[in-house]
DNA sequence: TAAACGCTTCGTCGCCCGGCGAAGCATCGC
DNA sequence: GCGATGCTTCGCCGGGCGACGAAGCGTTTA
């Protein structure tokens, strides 16, 4: 059979492959928070020795999942980008398909706002990215989408003084599809300075145990004044 | 370490696994057209022996990705649900990031229509999704999109007569995210209606070689009467 | 300079699993 | 009813790979 598809079957085996140990899966999923681990500590959140942590890593590595940044004696990994984070946030719809329910009732808080990577995601993120590009404050172009003039006025008279608005509007962000609302969320280097600074600005405030984002009352309000509303 | 993560490390690899054989990503990839096939095309497909396709048909059947309807001594599989066509096209993220331009050099056609498992996707699914949200002839719910009136009068308008206009109000659509376009594209049971209808009555033609979708003259013609335009 | 530390490489072991052929079990056609 | 066909189950084999300990390498600390 001749394989015209845009994906091999080897392809599609091989980063099949790269998920399809306990081990890496951990590692992976330790970063999805955006944040950068040294292999050492990695090792020890996937409960495997140092020589097979190092492995895991080397393979993660050549497959383009993972970034490095080294320091001395220490290697410090990342996911390579953003966008491996919104794929690994889309390998769980088949498994939220099954599971949705039952994951809104056990955490309801994820499914209201998280993390992905390091933007907003969850009934918030797409509650936010509608709402925007419904008021024309936020645009999509040929290749991700920017933030308008209206948007940087709206975000100072809500309060907003994280980060001036010349430099918001020079930021790209990008669509990232949300695996428990399958709408797209904003994410990007605009959804993460935007999620960064409503977190420093305690409009939001991260969960110790998971992803999840406890938005502050004074947040709701300042982000009602927004157009973002949460529906329940 | 406790994994409160949405998907469990075991869940992430236990999915990966079911993708990292080349064997079980060609049968995937060859139901992605919403093809039903016997498990004998499918194991001369994968390059394997029936006892070996068996085993993996079972393994993939048992993971929920497939579907399978018995009939006399033949067995049809197709894929379980349109979530799984997604997922697998979402799974093409990351290699598509770094051999888009390549991609879209080999097979220019590919990006600018073609189907995701049974519907319309490529530059031309995005851009009807996108042009008909835009003229409120689509409308967004908690769950997915549906149809107005105003869509199926401009479609009777258009010269469409496939499916009649109470029948295309009660389907429901879907998004889907276009991994070439990084936007999404009309999918469920109203985008797999619509696509076929539009092939049906000749408005797009089907690729031999691969899943592309040839638009005609006339299509064109009528499609950007429904607003639906390719950018160049 | 020596010892401690973080990480990788190497060598080895053991298990998992994908491959096949043979056999078994249905269904279809003559 | 009998053989052909499509598929599954069973048993076996072999390769791949994940696990670890030991050793090696570079950096940091004393």
């Amino acid at each position: 059979m001749t394989d015209v598809s845009p994906l091999s079957r080897y392809q599609l085996a091989e980063l099949g492959a790269l998920l399809a140990e306990p081990a890496r899966a951990a590692i992976l999923l330790a970063l999805m928070d955006g944040t950068t681990r040294p292999a050492g500590e990695l090792a020890r959140i996937a409960g495997v020795g140092a020589a097979t942590a190092s492995a895991h890593l080397k393979r993660l590595l050549d497959g383009g999942l993972l970034g490095v940044h080294e320091q001395g004696r220490h290697r410090y990994f990342r996911l390579a980008s953003d966008d491996v984070a919104a794929w690994l946030e889309a390998m769980a719809l088949p498994h939220a398909a099954r599971t949705a329910p039952a994951a809104a009732a056990r955490d309801p808080a994820l499914c209201r706002a998280r993390t992905c990577y390091r933007h907003l995601a969850g009934q918030l993120g797409v509650a936010l990215c509608e709402a925007w590009l419904e008021r024309g404050w936020l645009q999509t172009e040929s290749d991700g989408m920017c933030l308008l003039p209206a948007a940087t006025d709206a975000l100072v008279q809500a309060g907003w003084q994280a980060i001036p608005a010349q430099q918001l509007l020079r930021l790209r962000g990008r669509g990232c599809l949300d695996w428990t609302e399958r709408r797209l969320h904003l994410g990007g280097p605009l959804g993460v300075a935007i999620t960064g600074a409503m977190i420093d600005a305690g409009w939001l405030r991260r969960a110790h145990r998971n992803r999840a984002l406890l938005p502050t009352p004074d947040g709701l309000r300042r982000l009602a004044k927004l157009g973002v509303r949460l529906d329940n």
